[in-house]
DNA sequence: ACAGGACGTTAACAAAAGTTAATAAATTTA
DNA sequence: TAAATTTATTAACTTTTGTTAACGTCCTGT
């Protein structure tokens, strides 16, 4: 396993905590490097999935499936955590599936292991709490964005945002959805906004 | 103060996590009984807003303003949990305001208070987790039926659900709020769902 | 190289939602 | 009790979105 490998999933863990080495050193004997072809699903929509990933290199969408659609809802990029949160939180199959958009690189652990260093370290439990705080923060701005805000807003401040990532590389049609809109709307939307810029 | 008030609130904790008795009484002394009037406002847009509440008795909700537009995304009802998270966690003004809708009483104590909880006991920090994944897996769901699903079908798993207090207890207009739809649409929903349930 | 697929735009039409305003019923409050 | 406010519905009209389909372009894999 490389070093610098392990260097960036450290970073991101201690960006939420800051976890001493020895404490580090009992995940690390617990990850495996796992590849994802592009186009293949690392989660599947109806499996139990409790692994958490962190991503190396690579891009992934996760998406429900709704009236035998692809619903596309999040995009994961590199140096991200990713997995099924609903399935390793519940223990119950997830709901969606995550896919590579590329070629895929993986650091993956079983979220169990994080349990039981949850039991173990107060430290690993703090990095638990912090974490799920960040995704409450997360989600909690998007929701209400999807409540309050027109389609066309919500584009705008996509593109006014730092999520510039998913400007840059992801397919509009996946942005749509990210959106709430449907790929025919978004372009109408594009259309809309570049000739009101013009004026 | 009443020990039932104490023990409603110690039975909501003890849901996420069982807190003995001795780490439960290093946050009753902190608990100050709190009473609003309907139509008041308990947490306010602007303000640093780092208290959590207790809801002992009556029905509360949480909005936006947007373009001058009151925009309930939330309500709260006996024996649950209240407060801008996102004021309490970043320690920056609160982006909602939390108003009664019926006269209100509560049981409210600083968050900072849970901070040092965190700090010194591992049981406290693991509640603050409990309750941080609580909140994801709720607004993990809200989210994706927000973007995989139209009004209508809002509206349907609304009724079909489990949560009939907003049903029974709240006005349309601020249903159609949580829905994302304004009431006009809502009304004309209603009447296009029962006309299909006649046939 | 070339055949197939993915991607983005546009058109045409239908369905749904937003907005404003009017109305009536229910509830509050003075 | 009477007046005022809140609440829900409906109408009329505009705007937006969804859907299906066609078209051209770009990319990709064989």
């Amino acid at each position: 396993m490389e070093d610098s490998d392990l260097q960036k999933l450290k970073n991101i863990i201690c960006s939420f905590v800051d976890v001493p080495q020895d404490e580090w050193e009992l995940l690390v004997p617990h990850l495996k490097y796992q590849e994802v072809k592009k186009g293949d699903d690392w989660i599947t929509e109806g499996k139990l999935e409790t692994k958490i990933g962190f991503l190396l290199s690579g891009t992934m969408r996760h998406y429900y499936t709704h009236d035998g659609e692809q619903k596309t809802t999040y995009f994961y990029f590199e140096n991200h955590l990713t997995g099924s949160y609903f399935s390793a939180l519940t223990h119950s199959p997830s709901k969606l599936t995550i896919q590579a958009l590329t070629d895929c690189y993986l650091l993956a652990f079983p979220y169990k292991i994080l349990v039981a260093l949850f039991d173990q370290s107060k430290v690993w439990e703090r990095f638990g709490r912090k974490l799920a705080e960040y995704l409450v923060l997360g989600l909690e701005e998007r929701m209400v964005d999807l409540l309050i805000l027109s389609p066309e807003e919500r584009y705008l401040q996509l593109l006014a945002g730092t999520k510039t990532k998913i400007i840059e590389q992801i397919p509009q049609h996946l942005i749509a959805n990210y959106l709430g809109v449907s790929a025919v709307s978004l372009s109408r939307i594009r259309k809309r906004v570049t000739a009101k810029k013009i004026d």
